[in-house]
DNA sequence: CTTGATATGTTATATCATAACGTTTAATTA
DNA sequence: TAATTAAACGTTATGATATAACATATCAAG
């Protein structure tokens, strides 16, 4: 069973195997993993919550690259593209996809006391979510295409900081 | 049958229906309906799209109201505080609630090419998608409190329009 | 009418994102 | 390999979205 933010792991092996996976996806499409595509990929995948563009240019200042703002934006562009990391859009920031390589329609769901984000899997292939919803969209005539979903709450571990019984 | 955005019909009846239920819902409240408050969500439901902040500023300048950023966003947030109307997060955009009044979860649907949008209802009563995810998340014990869902893709119309055999 | 709470007007500024253009690096092919 | 083309990068400037802060006005109770 696949561990997930919310579920304490060995990090460093999801972040290996990340970046040995995306390496691989772009050895075979002959896409470029140039060195500052890696390393924002690098710097989505050391955190557990969703960072802004400005998050990831203010890390590459402390490494002594003083990249500018479109550096930033071009290099989520391609992990987005691609699929090795998703927008969250009610945080206007960026996560390392927990999924890569394979296709599928991500899901969130994000702690509003610790910031953590989690991806679940909701369709595997490239449907959109056949669910519930879906049954809507079809009944109007409407051909989704592409789906945001994402949920906001508590994690497992901040329901117990949170008034106990309410 | 309630239509939708995507379903010609008389929206005239429309507009005036949500006016009515915002100001039967404030009474009862004790909310201000203020004068800024309903303008701006006139202008929501005059669209069947959603529009920007600085679109209902223009708008408003238009009739002679000089009305700066903070007066959109202070009605924009109380709208959607209270309801009435809805953000959609990946057009930064707002657009005017079609179930005034209900307790519901809303789901959109973004047509990429009219920029029409439709608010479907998924969960009726305060619970969050009780389908497709919401298993997941309890299976990793997160409790959801919103949600945010909205698919893009071709409402009905567009699709003539679009690539016939694609 | 006084008082406290809520709403508004206004200025300034924060935050998120992209256009445009010249330079460099990589891939293609002659 | 050298020439040619395409892709990526560096940099400046600007656009688009959103909020902080504070003074004034309006409303709701007492
Ligand atoms: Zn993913
Ligand atoms: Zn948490
Ligand atoms: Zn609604
Ligand atoms: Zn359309």
């Amino acid at each position: 069973m696949p561990h997930t933010t919310f579920d304490p792991h060995d990090h460093s092996a999801c972040i290996q195997q990340a970046l040995q996976a995306a390496q691989a996806h772009c050895a075979e499409h002959k896409l470029q993993f140039t060195k500052i595509r890696r390393r924002v990929l690098e710097i989505l995948l050391a955190q557990h919550h969703a960072m802004g563009a400005y998050d990831i240019l203010e890390q590459l200042a402390a490494e002594g690259q003083n990249a500018q703002p479109p550096v930033a934006y071009r290099a989520l562009d391609f992990l987005v593209s691609n699929g090795f990391a998703h927008k969250i859009q009610q945080l206007n920031a960026y996560i390392a996809c927990t999924h890569p390589g394979a296709e599928h329609t991500p899901a969130f769901l994000i702690c509003r006391t610790c910031k953590g984000v989690a991806e679940t899997c909701l369709a595997t292939g490239n449907h959109p979510p056949a669910g519930m919803f879906g049954g809507a969209a079809r009944d109007m005539g409407f051909r989704i295409e592409t789906a945001v979903i994402e949920a906001s709450g508590l994690c497992p571990a901040c329901q117990q900081q949170d008034i106990p019984c309410a």
